[in-house]
DNA sequence: TCCACTCACACTTTTGAATAGG
DNA sequence: ACCTATTCAAAAGTGTGAGTGG
């Protein structure tokens, strides 16, 4: 397991009033735990699918946390977004995920901000912390502020923790970032895989309707009795499913599986018995990718540990130019986000995801600036305009600790409403900082003593509800 | 023809206002 | 007048399946 922080250092000179207690930073070591981990990873064998929709539609499993070693009384501000897995396309094809292609352009960048924040570091302590209301979505003009992806694509979410007093501050502070390999899904825009729509169906509430025989078997008998056409699929379903379904409806193949929910947790305990064979759809990958390094991480089986801890330096931060990846702004060129890539070699495809030696709790002497790097595709076909391969980034392989500037997306006239408010108004149309967060600004052009004119690069949007 | 995507639908939970009771 | 509990309607969140368009 490695606890690797992912420090932001101030570029700029902040006030001394809004610099982070550095010591307690470093000191301190925040543990993040994600919540429900076993939902996860029944989700997470099978090969989690998110529902993206034009609208925008809430994850399922939704991310919730626990937070331990904060500063009581210290704020913070907690940011999710999402990063691509890999640089590729798949497509649902026999029962399986199967690359086509190459990854898509990068859609804007958007972070999700916790309506709580900030907060002291005793109210994220004190209760799990839920981002329910986070949307994805497929529609790159979004103004809702919800989180935009590509359909058939991977990502996964990353959590930032940032000691901040106030919104403003945040430019100025450190960031910490933590992920969880079980969290990664395949985001679509219809569910592919049937165990994943059953699996989805007998955990959230909002899909009870589907649940049990009668109600579906009902709607779906009157919807298909005068079509025999209809029918044919539907028994054809229940045969694919290997189940004598009595219900008609949409029999996972997920073996053995039934839905029921004591069962369930005997299956559970039986997927856990044999995890290791069939873990997920993924991880048959990942493994192949990690086992030739010896990191024990890469194995499932630690890497899933209950209380695990997995702050990671995101191997590659996402690193989006504005327009889809042309290179439009001065910071394209002079990146400085080299990120400590520590994230756990399970986590990464990328092939030559370095540890950075650089721990993360050495400070870096405030002032300094991180090193310049160039942005870089990421090998084979890999091209994603919005991420760094962070040992691409760091000559030598040494990964520099990232300098994950946050451009606020809030002028000095915007409260933290302009954060958490749905008025459409409040989001411009996405013209993304090139280059966004892994980016400090003031290498580039953006000042930051004006926060009016940096405010215009929303690195970080928004989309709190 | 295939496949990703959108939309209307039926069903559910959640939310918030109105009301009643202490 | 205030607070709490209950009720109810509207809003929002689900997956489904038909239809559409590239």
């Amino acid at each position: 397991m490695q606890s690797i922080r992912d420090l932001k250092a101030n570029f700029s000179g902040p006030p001394p009033s809004a610099m982070p207690s550095s010591d307690a930073y470093l000191q301190g070591s925040i543990r993040m735990t994600l919540e429900d981990p076993e939902l996860w990873r029944t989700f997470h064998g099978i090969g989690t699918e998110m529902i993206i929709t034009k609208p925008g539609r809430r994850m399922f499993p939704h991310c919730k946390v626990n937070l331990s070693g904060l500063i009581p009384c210290a704020k913070y501000i907690l940011l999710v977004d999402m990063v691509p897995e890999d640089g590729f396309r798949y497509k649902w094809n026999k029962e399986k995920w199967e690359v086509a292609g190459k990854a898509e352009p990068q859609p804007p960048c958007r972070t999700y901000l916790h309506p709580d924040s900030p907060a002291p570091g005793s109210h994220w302590m004190k209760q799990s912390i839920s981002f329910l209301k986070l949307k994805l979505t497929n529609n790159t003009l979004d103004q809702h502020g919800h989180i935009i992806l590509h359909s058939m694509h991977r990502y996964h979410p990353r959590f930032h923790i940032v000691q901040a007093d106030d919104l403003f501050s945040v430019r100025w502070s450190v960031f910490q970032t933590f992920t969880f390999p079980e969290t990664s899904f395949t985001a679509v825009t219809a569910y592919q895989n049937t165990k994943i729509t059953k699996l989805k169906i007998d955990h959230n509430p909002f899909a009870k309707g589907f649940r049990d025989e009668g109600t579906t078997k009902k709607r779906r008998a009157n919807k298909n009795q005068n079509d025999p056409d209809k029918k044919a699929k539907l028994s054809e379903m229940n045969r694919d499913s290997g189940e004598d379904s009595p219900t008609g409806f949409c029999r996972s193949s997920f073996e053995g599986y039934d839905g029921d929910e004591a069962e369930l947790r005997k299956r559970k305990e039986r997927e856990e018995e044999i995890k290791g064979e069939r873990y997920s759809p993924w991880s048959t990958e990942r493994e192949r990718n990690t086992r030739n390094g010896s990191s024990p991480a890469a194995e499932p089986r630690d890497v899933y540990s209950a209380e695990q801890m997995v702050p990671a330096l995101a191997s590659y931060q996402p690193y989006r130019f504005q327009e889809y990846g042309k290179s439009p702004s001065p910071s394209s060129s002079v990146g400085s986000s080299a990120s400590g890539s520590a994230r756990g070699s399970f986590e990464s495809r990328v092939p030559d995801v370095a540890v950075p030696d650089q721990d993360a709790s050495k400070p870096r002497p405030h002032g300094a600036a991180p090193p310049c790097v160039a942005p870089q595709p990421l090998p084979g076909s890999q091209d994603y305009p919005g991420l760094l391969n962070a040992s691409a980034a760091a000559p030598g392989g040494k990964p520099a600790v990232l300098g994950h500037h946050v451009y606020g997306p809030y002028g000095a006239e915007q409260p933290l409403g302009q954060w958490s408010g749905s008025a459409p108004a409040q989001y411009p149309p996405p013209h993304h900082l090139s280059a966004d967060y892994a980016t400090p600004a003031v290498h580039h052009g953006y000042p930051h003593g004006n926060v009016t004119e940096w405010s215009q690069y929303p690195l970080f949007s928004y989309s709190c509800w």
